[in-house]
DNA sequence: AATTGTGAATTCCTTCACAGCC
DNA sequence: GGCTGTGAAGGAATTCACAATT
């Protein structure tokens, strides 16, 4: 177990094994190598074993990780112990879209306030029985609803304001839907989907016939460079 | 202009550099320096530089870059200088947002075909007017439309299926929000965009006081790793 | 025999620092 | 003087390869 920072892109890929280890122990698997599990994503299997390995030594030589043992020390190391309430601000087509979206509360997220400062929205009860709010009240109702994330689905313009108010109330956790750079404070985290720059870097590879056409799921948050040739998974 | 290749991390970069000088040109800023640039995202000068440099010599020494000049540059490099045709197949909460959502004309991108395999939704219409097709007959819509860039927002169960029939219909470049790790022929790009991880990235931020909080907007598309410790200075 | 955990080697990316040009 | 373009240096992430362990 080692003090070292830990990488993002570190993390990312414990997401991804957790959802293999649920999967794995749902179908009755009881131990996992490092290279069975480095096949399911092109990764290499020794990077499995470092990610796993700054957390502490849950394999044994020999016979792998046991499955339940695993994916209950990344369930802890990500935080995943306890549901984590979370807030969308702006109910546009986006917004409305994750309200709706059930894989959350899977995976224990749990949506718990909607906001929006349009007045004709304002007061709408979704299927979920959950009600928009007025931005206005936004602080109020994060501090009593103990919310730890924030998802801000509004316009590019009115997001940096979004995050004030947002970081105002308390929220170090943000995940953020609109195209453009925020400026978080410190100890604040923002995660950015950007769908303009994923589409874009799509028309960049159709654009530039790529030499050696390899090809992979390019998930950058996997690898620094997956895709092009890499993997991405 | 080298022929190198040329890694994802920098093509995401150019996305943003582009956004950026479309905003200055509506300004009517005419030049900016790689420096002022580099301060809007919290980037070194050198990287900007760089990244321009692996497709040619576009700024002027002792002036900086013309505006519109690198703009009409990034445009083409990035293969944005004619309409692109998009597909989405899967209409639950996530494709209707995304078939409502304005934002993508507006950059080059256009939704030429909807597809469902649900008999309830195939033949509905939607505001835009397009009509949801059934994925049997994807093939012929695709072929047919012109269609380059397939948006895959079915439940991950399908996914892979899905992208098979579209690989199979000719299309190269994919965009999928499936939570899972699909497996692409060589020549064909998918890009994940993956909500659970990025949520149990949140989640581990917060469950995990970083020592030095430190922050910024921790976009791993742009750095190996943002955030964390990242840009701050 | 099989597989982990890890130092060393490698590859990739970023930053520095300065020559070259306007 | 100011700023670009770039070789060299530095740093970070991945992969190799093997000792340690069951």
């Amino acid at each position: 177990m080692k003090t070292e920072k830990i990488s993002e892109l570190t993390t990312n890929r414990l997401s991804v094994y957790l959802r293999c280890l649920n999967e794995l122990e749902a179908a009755g698997v009881e131990t996992i190598s490092s290279q069975a599990l480095a096949e399911q994503f092109n990764l290499n299997s020794a990077q499995i074993r470092k990610d796993l390995a700054y957390f502490g030594e849950f394999g044994v030589r020999g016979v792998g990780y046991y499955v339940a043992d695993l994916r209950q020390h990344l369930t802890k190391i990500l935080g995943l112990t306890e549901k984590r309430r979370v807030a969308i601000v702006g109910m546009g087509n986006l917004g409305l879209a994750l309200a709706n979206y059930n894989g959350f509360s899977a995976h224990c997220f749990e949506i718990a306030a909607l906001f929006d400062d349009d007045p004709g929205k304002i007061g709408t009860r979704l299927q979920s029985g959950l009600e928009i709010q007025s931005t206005q009240s936004l602080r109020e109702v994060i501090q009593r609803e103990n919310v730890e994330i924030v998802i801000i689905a509004v316009p590019a313009s009115a997001a940096e304001r979004v995050l004030e108010m947002v970081t105002a109330a308390g929220v170090r956790a943000i995940l953020n839907f609109a195209p453009v750079h925020l400026h978080a404070k410190p100890g604040v985290k923002v995660k950015t989907v950007d769908l303009t720059i994923s589409l874009e870097s799509l028309s960049y590879f159709l654009a530039n016939p790529s030499e050696d056409a390899v090809s992979v799921d390019s998930r950058e948050f996997l690898r620094p460079e997956a895709g092009a040739n890499g993997a991405a998974g």
